[in-house]
DNA sequence: TTCCAGGCAGTAG
DNA sequence: CTACTGCATGGA
């Protein structure tokens, strides 16, 4: 079977990547190995699983199970690159920060890129999953979902999953979520975005149509149970946008609040004017920034 | 026990 | 406009 080789860019490091994917929750969307990443990807032609592994020159994937035709492999393709942010020049970035003195934000997770949901559906409905509690319990919040709507792929014994489908996930009730633990609000949010996704009134491409991130922030709040958080960590995450900051995140604060070494969590105003120095790449900041929290204290 | 997690909408003043 | 509240659950 033919390898699938995807070029690295300079400041790409998949050991660090793979570590964001490997933080000890239970995440039913891929399997970490020891020196790989095995995920199940939809093609037009059908579910891919893949693994995905670090070469010299290039991340280096195989087709484990599924079609391997030309417009698969081609879906594989961009998935991968879109998944680790692989186009993007980070030089940029770098050079901000060693310019600023703020290197040791950076560089101590070298080649790091943004890990993203690149499925707008998935994105949406893991930050609403995601809201208020805390992550493991998200994670399985998550996977009971995903286990309710989508159809395990068995592989050495291990179920893997694509992520449901808006019309799946329409069709349930408040009641069935209700019965795996979600609230009754986060029940109706998502049920909700499923069924507007369904109508046809909401789309990757009516989102990325809009000329710039405001006025995409703004078409997101208006979704009932989408807040500034969620709308701007969508835009993160599934449309790549560089400028996002996900205002009213406890972890974004937590970081904010020990780099700058407050006694309180920092307010609106002091994580935009510590983020000034870096315009245009707010959305790798809050990354890295979550990053940092997974660091001993110093 | 109480408080808080990668928030949000609903309500009251 | 701001302030306050409930939400489901688990870990600190």
């Amino acid at each position: 079977m033919d390898l699938i080789s995807i070029a690295k860019p300079p400041l790409f490091n998949f050991e660090e990547c793979k570590w964001f994917l490997d933080r000890g929750y239970d995440d039913c969307m891929h399997q970490v190995l020891e020196t790989s990443i095995r995920k199940l990807i939809p093609t037009p032609e059908g579910n891919c699983l893949i693994e995905v592994a670090d070469g010299d020159e290039a991340l280096e994937a195989v087709i484990i199970t599924g079609p391997e035709s030309p417009a698969a492999v081609t879906a594989v393709r961009q998935y991968l690159s879109s998944w680790f942010d692989m186009e993007r020049d980070l030089n940029p970035l770098y050079d901000l920060t060693h310019q600023t003195k703020t290197s040791w934000l950076t560089d101590p997770y070298q080649g790091l890129r943004l890990v993203m949901i690149p499925d707008f559906f998935e994105a949406i409905s893991w930050s609403v999953i995601g809201q208020q509690i805390n992550l493991k319990f998200a994670f399985a919040l998550k996977r009971r979902l995903v286990e309710l709507c989508s159809t395990p792929h068995e592989y050495e014994g291990v179920e893997h999953y694509t992520f449901p489908s808006p019309a799946s996930v329409a069709k349930l009730t408040v009641a069935e979520l209700k019965e795996r633990q979600y609230s009754q609000r986060k029940a109706e949010y998502l049920i909700g975005i499923a069924q507007q996704f369904e109508a046809g009134l909401l789309s990757h491409e009516q989102i990325s149509g809009l000329p710039d991130t405001p006025q995409m922030i703004e078409a997101l709040c208006a979704i009932r149970g989408i807040g500034e958080w969620s709308a701007n960590y969508v835009l993160m995450k599934a449309f790549q946008r560089m400028d996002c900051i996900t205002h009213g995140d406890t972890g974004l604060q937590a970081a904010v609040k020990r780099q700058l070494n407050l006694d309180r969590k920092p307010t609106r105003e002091e994580i935009i004017e510590f983020l000034k120095p870096f315009k245009g790449w707010e959305s790798y900041l809050v990354f890295y920034l979550w990053r940092t929290l997974s660091d001993k204290k110093t």
